[in-house]
DNA sequence: CTGTTAGCGCATTCAA
DNA sequence: TTGAATGCGCTAACAG
């Protein structure tokens, strides 16, 4: 049997209240009491019932979460993971709001963060545009006593105590070295389509593509990055316009969304077989795959990104440092073959 | 706030024994005071705190886990990972015994399948060897009332209430769709490197692969399976005969163990680049990864299925059916860029 | 069949 | 500076 407060109590020849105030550091206690107390939790090895704590407490955990709204699936996928997660908020004692705000609006982003009150929000968790406004408006919640965590994208530089999300820099070197073994050794040229260079997943992934090909695969060439801001239309119009311009692109690395454009430029040029790797499973990106369209997808599971956000936070609140090497979200390649 | 057993006994105007008879679907009580409080219930929203139950229970899970002892590294991680879960018990309410048995004998494993006491054990995990002895064991522990799961390697067939692991079919099929894409349409010869075919996951990831190969890479052959015991010095001559043998082989498919040996035959044969595909991320592996040795390791997280495993035996226990979905084993695929 | 009462392990008034 | 008493939400004897 576990030793419980009242074991040790009698075991230090205090009260029940004086074992409390020192297993939770609070003042008012000799320090002769002190010694005596943590000599008998020492002795008797004792660790707190967390669970039975946090019912005498009643504490419950006020989330906000910050992510774009519109047709994007991946953002869709990740608002359906928090909703799963306030499903499960009686059982985490947590409770979650979602916030939307237009893709790419660095201000929505401010104005939401700068109307939150710190007396009753523990913790923010954003997929964030890295501008220096955004960053900024995370300073001043974190001053406020408000644990901030980034989402998907992360705010290099800014206060935050946490970023969920994959390694991008680590990503794009994954989609080169997939793409250069595709291509096995033969020369060609790679068309890369992104997104935004404001949004500093899409810039990693970029590097660390053009890294790997530089280093490893010397015999491709890169072709852009074009940038789409995230739309299908411009995707679709941006690769076609590509593909026909130049007859050497024989791989195409999509690192952004809109992968809906992706697909419908590739149907207009079905005679020409290229290999294709895209980010994020979705609906598309799955049929994509099953069509042979894609090669390869790379993901990233945005269900363990939302309940590692959340554990993060919750730590903070306590005062615990979240480890990190537990925290770390792996970077995720699909075929055909082992999709989910 | 949330409604407790207060609020819906004074809602129903019974008293709070009673709720909790209703609640737990204990007997004795009439249908109509049965309506009564399931009426309150759905009225009030209520959900109940597991936390509190369970601490009002004193409810404790005694689990044992089953996994072959010896040198396979992939088999000392998941027994690394059990000892983490051993770490969480007191939070999670379980009670963790770890049991080894000489790799690949049945009826070690059939031994202590007999003589665990039903009374003082609620759920097993084991690492099966797939043979109708130890089919036949768990059946009879079933019988008796403890929950069965396997683990890593299933047993199609028997009484088994979950398999915690891969698709190993769909593993087999991943490597062939890799190397078949690495090979990039030109012809050769695969050597397919297995451990045992008394284990089901390594006949099916055979199966798999050649699926795939004939189906989708008709320019590629295979040679083998050969059989290693997953013995890295058997997986070192095996490998070594056979690339003296066949000088069209160009890529190898390693679907067992014994990476180690699998490494030192590559050593020996640095002047010929070979497509090398292997399972399980290990020390091993990663290092052959980072060398360029491998292209690509195909791994199955075992903290994923030691957590899903526990969890799936808790939740039977508690006569709760677990979402399968939720409880799938992903097919992860590794480049040396992609490494955790 | 139903209700009363006393905990589970911990936190928190309120007195002393 | 310390302790006694009460309660968190739920379960489980034990009565009635």
């Amino acid at each position: 049997m576990r030793p419980t407060v009242h074991d040790i109590a009698a075991e230090a020849g205090v009260s029940l209240a004086t074992v409390d105030r020192v297993l939770n550091a609070r003042p008012g206690v000799r320090q002769k009491t002190v010694a005596k107390v943590e000599a008998a939790v020492e002795r008797l090895g004792y660790v707190r019932d967390v669970t039975a704590a946090n019912l005498a407490k009643k504490r419950i955990y006020p989330l906000v979460f910050i992510l774009p709204e519109g047709p994007n699936s991946f953002m869709r996928g990740l608002e359906a993971e928090i909703r799963a997660a306030m499903q499960r908020s009686p059982a985490e004692r947590t409770s979650i709001r979602i916030e939307t705000v237009p893709p790419f609006d660095a201000k929505a982003i401010v104005n939401i963060l700068d109307s939150l009150d710190p007396a009753e929000v523990t913790g923010v968790a954003l997929v964030a545009t890295d501008t220096p406004d955004v960053t900024a408006a995370v300073g001043r919640l974190v001053e406020n006593g408000v644990h901030v965590a980034t989402l998907v994208s992360d705010l290099p530089g800014s206060q935050r105590i946490h970023y969920c999300g994959i390694d991008n820099l680590a990503a794009g070197r994954t989609a080169g070295g997939l793409i250069g073994r595709f291509r096995g050794g033969r020369a060609g040229k790679v068309l890369v389509v992104a997104g935004s260079m404001k949004l500093s997943d899409h810039m990693d992934r970029a590097s660390g593509f053009a890294e790997v090909l530089a280093a490893e695969f010397p015999e491709l060439e890169i072709v852009g990055p074009v940038e789409t801001n995230d739309d299908a239309d411009a995707v679709r119009q941006a690769v076609t316009a590509a593909l026909e311009a130049d007859a050497g692109i024989t791989a195409i690395y999509s690192l952004g969304a809109g992968t809906r454009g992706l697909i419908e430029a590739l149907a207009g040029q079905a005679s020409r077989k290229l290999t294709v790797v895209a980010h994020e499973v979705t609906e598309h990106s799955r049929q994509a795959l099953a069509d042979g369209l894609f090669d390869a997808v790379i993901n990233q599971d945005c269900g363990h990104e939302v309940r590692s956000a959340i554990r993060v936070l919750k730590a903070r609140s306590d005062g615990l440092m979240p480890i990190s090497a537990q925290e770390r979200i792996r970077i995720d390649i699909f075929l055909r073959d082992n999709l989910p």
